[in-house]
Formats: C-alpha cells, structure tokens, sequence
DNA sequence: TTATATAGTTCGCGTCTTGAACTTAATCGC
DNA sequence: GCGATTAAGTTCAAGACGCGAACTATATAA
C-alpha cells in the first residue's frame, strides 16, 4: 500500500483529483454515518455517478460497508453507507508514569484498552509495547489493523523521526518508531500529546468547521498543539507549541526547563499543588494532584482556592496564546477539568479580559478528557488514508 | 435547527489539476526567469507536452513573453520564457505618519513611487490614494495593471474584510477595499504591514523554500506576520501576531492596548528613544528614531547603549515566538536594522540562548528592508493569480 | 393501474496529463 | 559539405476522471 510520495515540485493529474474526491467522500462518509450516495452527492456537490464509482472503490477497499436501507415518503429506498468498523488502529499513550494502549475501531471506539507503568528507558518501554500491540492483534483476530499510533510527552520531530523534546520523560532523542514497525509490521505514527488531542477535537469532536483551534494539555507541564489554516501545525523539529515554557514571570523561580518563570510552573497540576502547600504554610507531602481534586470534591476551602489561582494564571498565560495565534476555540485537556463549573468561568475571564479586538476565543473542556490523546492518535494514523479533515477552500482566481 | 451550508467541501475536477500544475509552472518561471520550457518539465516533473500547452496559455493570457534564444553545446536552441514586466501592480504602504504609493511590476520591481501624509481620517485617505493611483494608471498607459495591494500598520479581518485593530493608526473598523474597488475598478488586497513583509520574503526573498517564518516588523510598535505551513497563518479575526502586545514583564508599564509590560513597550524604536532619555536622565524631547540612528552612526556611546538594550529586548522577547511557533527563520523589518553589524549578533545571542531543543532559528534583515512592505503587498495581489509560492507536500494515501 | 418522486447506474463527452513519435534546429566528426 | 548526434519543442492517440443526461429500480399516492 502506496502512501506519499514527495517530488520537488507537486503536480497533479486526475488521479490527483480522484484522490481529493476520495478523501472528501470518506470524511463525509465519517462525520455523517449512516448516508446515502444520494446525499453524498448533495453535501459534497459531485455528481451521483462519480459519489458511486468513489464509494465502490471504498467498499472494495473495505473502509466503507453496505448499512441499512432507509425510508422516505416517496421513490426507491436509499442505501446507507457507513465506515467499516472492523478498520482498526493500535494506539498508545505514553505518559510520564504510565502508558496506555489500547485497539480503537476507524471511529474512534475502543475495544480493548490496557495500562502499563513507563519504562526508565525507551528501549524497555518498546520491548513491552511491541508484545502488547502483537497481543491485540492476536486477540482480534477479525479486524484490519491499518497502523500504530503513539502519543508522548515531548515533540515529535518529522525529520528526523525521533523524539527530540521530553522535560517530564527522560528519554532524550529516541525512536520510537523502527522498533515498533520492525516488531508488529504495522506503519507506526508518532505525535505530541497535545496535537493529538488537537487532532481528536478536529476529527471526532464538534470542531469539524473550525480552521483555528488551540489544544492546552494541562497536568505535570503545559503543552499546546496549534491546529490553523485548518493544518496541525509543528514548526521546526515539531517544537511548536512550547507555550508551556513561554516567560510569565520574568522573576519566577526556575524551571526543569534551564529558565525562569515558565508559565507551567504557575498553571499546571504541579502549580496548584505548591499553591495548596504555600496556602497551608506546609512543606511538600507526597500528595498528589488527584489527592488535591478529592479535597475539592469535598469543598476544601484551600484546595478550592489553589485550583482557582491554577486556573487564573491559565487564564492569564492563555492571553499570550490569543494575542499571538488568535484560534477562534481553545481546547482545555486536564484532570483539573472536572471542576470546570467551578474553574471554567475563570479561565473564561481572565481570557476575555485581554483580548486586543474581536471576539474572545471559545474556552472549553475537550469532548472527553480522558480519551482525548488516544482518539487523536487513532486520527492520526487514519489522516494518512483518509486526507484532511478539513480541506482548506484555495483563493486562487481562475485566469 | 439551523441550515448547513453544504457547498463548503472542495471537489475536484481535471480543471482542478489543470489550476494546480498552471501554478506550478507559472512560480517556477517566476523563480527562475529565464527558463526554457525543456527546463520547466524537467525541475516541474511534468511533461515538455504538458509544459508547452500550459505556457502556450500563459503567453495567451499575457503573463509570460518569450524571452532570448539559448545556447547549449548540442542540439536544437532553447527559447528561454519570463514574466511578462508589462504587468503591473498598483501598491500603498500605509504607515501612521506617512503613506507611500507605487507602480510594481510583476517582478516587484517599482516602476513609479510617490508619498502622501497620512491623514487622520481613512475617508481623505481613500480620496487621496483613488487619485494617486487613477493618475499612476493613466501615466502608465502601457502597463497591464492586475490589481491593487494594500499594506496597513493592523489587522485585517478576512471576514469582514475590514481593518479592526490598528492602535498606532486612528482609524477604526474602516473598510479600506470597497472606494477604492469603485473608485478604480480593479481589485483591492488589503494585509497587515507584517504579514505583507512574510509574503516579501517568501516571494522575492531567499526564503523559497522554508515552510515555517516569521517576520518581525519593528517601528513605532512592533508587529509580527506568521507563515507556518507554508501559509500566512491569520487566525480568527486576522489577528494572529500580535506578539508586540505580549506580556514582557506583568509590572511593566501601561500600553497604548491598554494592558502592561508589553514586548513593544521594551523593544520598538520608541522603547529605544526612551532608554536613551534615561540615560541622560533628560526629558524626552523632540528626538525622532531616525535621530537616534544618526547618533548611533556618529558612535554616541548613549545611543549606541540604547539601540543594544533594545535589541537585547527584541531578542529575550522573540523567545516567546521561537518557542511557540519553532519557526525556521525570523526575518527582521526596521529602521534599526541598519546597524545590523552591531545590533544583529545581540539578537541572535539572546534567541539562540533561549532555545529549548533543537536548532535556534536564523535570525536575519530583511532583504530589503525600505521596500519589503511595499514589495509584499506585489506578492499579495499576484498570489490570488499565481496560486501560492510553495505547494505544501500533501501526505495523502494514493490508494 | 398510473403518475410521481427518489435512488442509483450507464454511457458518451469534455478536459487534462501522459508518453511515444515526430519535427526543428543546432554542433561535430569526417 | 554531409550525415550522425543531440536536444528543444510539437503532435497526437490513449488513459483517467468528473460531468450530466438518459435510463433503470423502487417506493408512495391517487
């Protein structure tokens, strides 16, 4: 199976006008199921001919199946046509402590999800990762497993295909992605955490229309994915988005990062939890940020008063964002979101109260905070197959 | 329930790839005038046969002209195609004291270029700017003018199509396009100052091929233009690089934005008049930055000191967009970049220490810096009928 | 049974790129 | 000079694709 091919410049043939169509039918095909060729051909404006010749290929191709016949007032029953759910992809969420793998269906449902504790070291961590994905693939013996997706706590560098940023793992300039391919014989796709959650919005949340989104990962550190134009966006060696370790105090206390004042260091999980310490006048316990949201659960008036200041200085950090990106919604991804009825409003605030002109961004939880980077990993690797989720609408003026 | 809107999915056609390989063509002359036609098929990928159906229509449409015969050691002269220099663009680089209009061939070279004050109302303006440019038609009966380019210091919102945030201009929520359309008849594009001089870089510039920049426009204020992707990056609103209103230090001073500590308050030409009234411990006078400068280049140890402070100031601050953005290279627009000897490697050593991982971007003047504005806007217009400079490598599945 | 409405298919047509064959035009060796 | 060689540029049939009209299939209502 063919995937990209980059020439010098790109030009197109028809073929290349296939493979746009294609990508159009599919992504109508995955936010509308079930629908019809009929409808296909009015939502996408192609014509009913080409929508059954494209849909064929697809149903060939077993990323699309035959669903049940509809009914209308009048005329012959339509054909409803949905994604083949036993399309499957293997994903992972590696995070500081623990890693999360799980098989996830072409629309982004989890059949199988499993936890590990992470390795000290990758090569360890591959080794468990690589039986544990060979496991699943096993114990579903009926689905298509199209490709691995990982998520990890650092930036992803698409040139050199390694992990090049990680402060709060400590692996340092890793591939994770030889070993795995070599091991399962599946495509293996790696990505920020915070990207992949911009992507889980993007692909399976409301975002669908939205070409400026901003995804704020918040828990250890602060990470942010830059989703504009309607395209992810990395930088160079994938290191945008390092808001996280953008000044917000130039006289802060230093950061595992060499500097000073880092916006984590006032609005991440580890912040509230020094917050709630200094509030007590108390020296650091070994409690943890989940111990702190039980407090609040119950009405703790101190660790009420430290995820507020949390979530102020969220607020207040996201200016920076909203002055520098201008996305029309933020995405928020955190354990601290629980208490959103209660943490929302200040954020939403302290972000309103520093916008320069227009409207403020939409502040929001994402769609499901637990599942957010692993769904954007199953996004992830199914971009490849299926185009963008959005196609930018080109300006170009015809002679 | 409200109605969607179902034309928003992009189909494609034949015409489609005929509009993308016409681009190819048309940017590849434009880079590498003069080139013969066996060149073109060669570096584009495409067929001669393609290559010469497609040039045939260019030269039809008058955007290219054949140029001289070549030589080679063997075989049959190749004709060598340009850019047709008969067509022209109509540009205005509107700054908060003064305006500047010109003739700009589609080369971005300036056939004709006058000023204006600016007036303090965008409705005079507007007169004064039809006037100047029906006169620069009519005195260049010759020319083939495509359009109208508009450079103003703020944004510009592609939705409305008005300028909505410009605090060193008076005007507010004008609409810049529509006298001007009727006054004319030709097409206006109407950009930000900085986003103009992205487009200058990336059309005119060495920066061909770089897919992730920034330009930093230095002046009064400061005012950044995000290309990421290979796309200017607007956000919602356009207001995507407001950098120069980032918080630099919380209890720093009030800003015209009417916030504190903003970057431009510590590192515009205006910062720089200010340290060096304080270094004499002097009320501010009369002193223009232009005034400074000149100082700077009679070696005053003051104000050598305060263009320093201020260039340390625009360094320790672009580690806000190194971080954020990772962008491969930072272009620098300003008046102070004439002393780029000096102030350059004070810049560069305070990005390059702020850098978290990976490569520290290039920092460098623009290519021209008088004229990147002006010669930007050119870009503006011609991209609407050349396609976009660089094609971003589509990863899509073939199949 | 007939009229009407809708879903989906078939097929000829137009547009575009491809690639091989062909024409044009130069140099070089003899 | 003259043919061999080399390269630029053109011509044209073939192939891919989307379009759109005509056609088939299948439902409801009168």
């Amino acid at each position: 199976m063919k995937r990209v091919d980059f020439t010098n410049t790109q030009v197109a043939s028809s073929e290349t006008a296939r493979d746009i169509n294609r990508g159009v039918v599919l992504n109508l095909i995955r936010r509308r199921q079930p629908i019809s060729r009929a409808d296909l051909a009015r939502v996408s404006g192609l014509q009913r001919s080409t929508v059954s010749l494209i849909t064929e290929k697809l149903i060939e191709e077993s990323w699309v199946v035959y669903g049940p016949v509809g009914r209308l007032p009048r005329g012959r029953r339509p054909t409803f046509l949905r994604l083949n759910n036993r399309k499957a992809i293997l994903v992972a969420d590696i995070r500081p402590r623990q890693i999360t793998v799980a098989v996830a269906d072409v629309n982004g449902r989890f059949l199988a999800q499993e936890g590990m504790l992470t390795p000290p070291d990758p090569q360890t961590a591959m080794v468990g990762l690589s039986s544990r994905f060979k496991r699943l693939m096993q114990s579903h013996p009926s689905l298509l497993f199209e490709g691995i997706g990982i998520s990890v706590p650092g930036r992803f560098d698409p040139a050199t295909q390694r992990v090049v940023f990680a402060p709060n793992l400590k692996w340092s300039r890793c591939d994770l992605k030889s070993p795995l391919e070599r091991a399962t014989g599946l495509r293996v796709e790696v990505e920020n955490a915070a990207n992949a959650c911009v992507l889980a919005e993007i692909w399976f949340g409301n975002s669908e229309n939205v070409r400026d989104l901003v995804a704020v990962t918040v828990s250890e550190g602060i990470g942010v994915g830059i989703f504009t134009n309607g395209q992810l966006s990395l930088g160079q060696h994938g290191m945008a988005g390092e808001f996280g370790h953008v000044p917000f105090d130039p006289n802060g206390p230093p950061c595992t990062c060499g500097f000073h004042g880092c916006w984590e260091l006032y609005a991440s999980n580890r912040a509230a939890l020094r917050y709630y310490h200094e509030s007590r006048s108390a020296p650091e316990n070994g409690l943890a940020f989940e111990d702190l949201l039980a407090l609040a659960d119950a009405r703790d008036a101190q660790a009420l008063k430290a995820l507020d200041k949390m979530s102020r200085a969220l607020g207040r950090g996201m200016r920076t964002i909203v002055r520098s990106l201008a996305p029309e919604e933020i995405v928020v991804v955190g354990e601290f979101a629980r208490h959103w009825n209660r943490l929302g409003p200040l954020i939403t605030e302290e972000v309103a109260a520093g916008v320069l002109a227009g409207n403020p961004p939409k502040v929001r939880p994402a769609a499901e905070p637990g599942m957010a980077r692993l769904r954007g990993t199953v996004a992830l690797v199914l971009k490849k197959y299926f185009g963008p989720a959005e196609r930018v609408a080109d300006e170009r003026k015809s002679a």
